[in-house]
DNA sequence: GTCTATAGAACGATAGAC
DNA sequence: GTCTATCGTTCTATAGAC
């Protein structure tokens, strides 16, 4: 008689690997729906089709939690700003490339906008949070950094300020206009936006 | 005898419209030190010398308090900022003053700036108070546009953009570093600032 | 048999409603 | 002031991997 063909069992350290996994994409999904303040650890568990027993086994608490899905998203270089800036194409293509795309596909990352500012204003509270935010903020501008030194030795550009005071307010300035589009979507925002790379560019 | 003076009994309605006012106030209080989330309406009742029934008698609930005090709240051009704008003083003098003052008088508005970042994260979720934000944003940036013409009719200044858009430009930028600031004080970020402001005052 | 990831009950605190 | 609901966290029992 024919065997019937094993599905290998997972082992321990792979099933909790997996588990943590499931976890984090269901976080990332009620997180973004309703809010830090809306999301119970019950939720996301259920939301993975486990108990909460599951979220502690994983990480330390809800805070443990959301950081996790933070430097999930982060090492994802995610934005096109990014991509453009590296290009190294001109800022008339970066400016147009900016302005064409800008209202497209803002309204995908509304809720996880409105999550971060909500996270952003819970750690302006909260010292231990704070400092743990504070480091993935460099972690981000630092990324910025490296964008624009790639782009400076493929095109030679000359930026008003230093490099990462550059990336600084590029960083700065993106994030906030695109916080502004979001909540007032008004048509002069693509506009200003391309006018400031170019400033910035150089 | 002469008669002693009667302090006239408050009527009905002057009562609850006393009361309404005391409760608002310790509200604005409450509601800056604590946050949204972090204040309870035992808290605000409590600090004006009321009950949780005056304030249910006075506001439907907790979000109909907070949209009370926006609605209560005008936007006082408090920042010193606009007023640097408006007094036609270089961007030397601009740039020195702002670097200077950076971060003396920051740590006094965190509390009132976190509340404002919590409450833009609300806003970002909800339709009704999402409309009553943005409709204050746009007087703020009718704000700075009017500051701005009255420093270029003041030192005949050439904006990079229009008026408006470097008004928004300026605005958005501004609240977005004292954000920043706020969250993780780097050195450099007032240096940011002054060299932004170079850039857009022309 | 031992260890541990997870389920699920229990706890303590706190909120908003009325 | 009470009442109910809910949340984050802790604790314990258990099933399954080792």
């Amino acid at each position: 008689m024919k065997e019937i063909p094993k599905k290998p069992r997972l082992s321990r350290a792979e099933a909790k690997a997996r588990t943590r996994e499931e976890l984090l994409k269901a976080a990332r999904v009620v997180f973004a729906r309703y809010g830090y303040h809306g999301t119970s650890l019950d939720m996301v568990a259920e939301a993975a089709g486990y108990t909460k027993g599951a979220v502690y086994a994983n990480f330390s608490g809800k805070e443990d939690l959301y950081l996790a899905l933070l430097d999930n998203n982060l090492s994802t270089g995610d934005s096109e700003l990014e991509e453009l800036i590296i290009s190294g194409v001109s800022f008339g293509t970066v400016s147009d490339k900016i302005t064409e795309n800008f209202y497209t596909e803002l309204e995908d990352d509304r809720d996880w906008a409105a999550l971060t500012v909500e996270f952003f204003a819970h750690a302006m509270r909260n010292e231990t949070i704070r400092t743990k935010l504070t480091e993935r903020i460099r972690l981000a501008q630092d990324y910025y950094t490296s964008c624009l030194e790639k782009r400076i030795a493929a095109t030679g550009a000359e930026l008003p300020m230093s490099v990462e005071q550059t990336a600084t307010t590029l960083f700065v300035f993106s994030n906030a206009l695109t916080l502004l589009a979001l909540l007032d979507p008004q048509p002069e925002l693509p506009g200003i936006s391309a006018r400031m790379l170019k400033m910035l560019l150089g």
